[in-house]
DNA sequence: CCGTATCCATTCCGATACTG
DNA sequence: CAGTATCGGAATGGATACGG
């Protein structure tokens, strides 16, 4: 059987499931919403396969989300660049990170969470900035990478043996 | 090979989707935040198998986005609830709501998106509610099924005939 | 009503080798 | 560098039948 898809349901949660439903294509936007434009560039700091990289460039480039654009140094090769629509997942992705943040993870030591972000394009290399109480709006806070965490593993508690997933 | 795990991760939004990363987990979520508390609830309004559903409600329950408590009715079985954990869940589901409703909708006609949120509860069942401008945080807004939606596909533009996923 | 068990097709993903 | 081709294993998802 097909996999059921959700591009004609109506709930644009469904709708949204279609193009960053998978595996790896929030986090190949959360890459370029750190800078990332080259394929080796995500392929290097995802660690996906290159074969799959490609098929996921290529869709979110279907959808509009990112566009292949002439490099800017003097290769002759295409970058793929986030469109307005991709950038507006950048919301999305500041409510995962802090709803993750505050659930998965076991805070140990100081966290860096947010940083500014210089208006309308996000600053590279990301300098860490700790957080520090001032409320930040979704429109102008961009996410970095963390530096450290503990891990607190829900210990998925198998019982009876049963596998999840 | 064992598909590649981000549990470990120190980025957050890898960590989560361990916990949402797959196809039906984050409808759950969405239909539990829409007052759905059933097995068959669940399997009817998402039309889901019923034996992904127990994995995925499993799932979900071992990582303390669910949690099993006695029916509130007489019946002898048990009633699938948000934790606070899972209800924190509802701002990611609010950011990408309105990030699909704005770039995967060519809205046609009027919108229904948002509807009050009682204090702390969901109201169930759930009046559609015009949107009208009034600027809502996060916080006390709910989402509800949308009404009606022209589709705007993206046209995957499977060029060159390659097929997309 | 609430699942569980089984079967099967499809899809996903990773590794590797290869091309221009 | 930026992919493409191919392979195999794993996970996903659907249908159905079954049991408490």
């Amino acid at each position: 059987m097909k996999r059921k898809c959700f591009a004609g349901e109506s709930c644009p949660i469904a709708r949204s499931l279609d193009v960053i439903g998978d595996w790896w294509s929030l986090l190949i936007v959360r890459e370029a919403l750190l800078g990332k434009r080259r394929f080796s560039e995500f392929q290097k700091s995802l660690g996906v396969a290159k074969n799959i990289l490609t098929v996921r460039l290529r869709k979110l480039v279907a959808y509009g989300i990112l566009e292949m654009v002439p490099a800017t140094d003097g290769s002759t090769y295409q970058e793929y660049a986030l469109t307005e629509k991709g950038r507006g997942l950048h919301i999305v992705l500041m409510a995962l990170w802090q709803w993750a943040e505050g659930c998965l993870f076991e805070s140990g030591g100081q966290e860096f969470v947010l940083v500014d972000r210089k208006d309308g394009e996000f600053v590279r290399p990301l300098a860490l900035q700790a957080k520090d109480g001032r409320s930040l709006g979704p429109g102008d806070v961009n996410f970095v990478p963390r530096q450290k965490s503990e891990c607190r593993q829900p210990e998925p508690s198998t019982k009876n043996g049963k596998k999840l997933r």
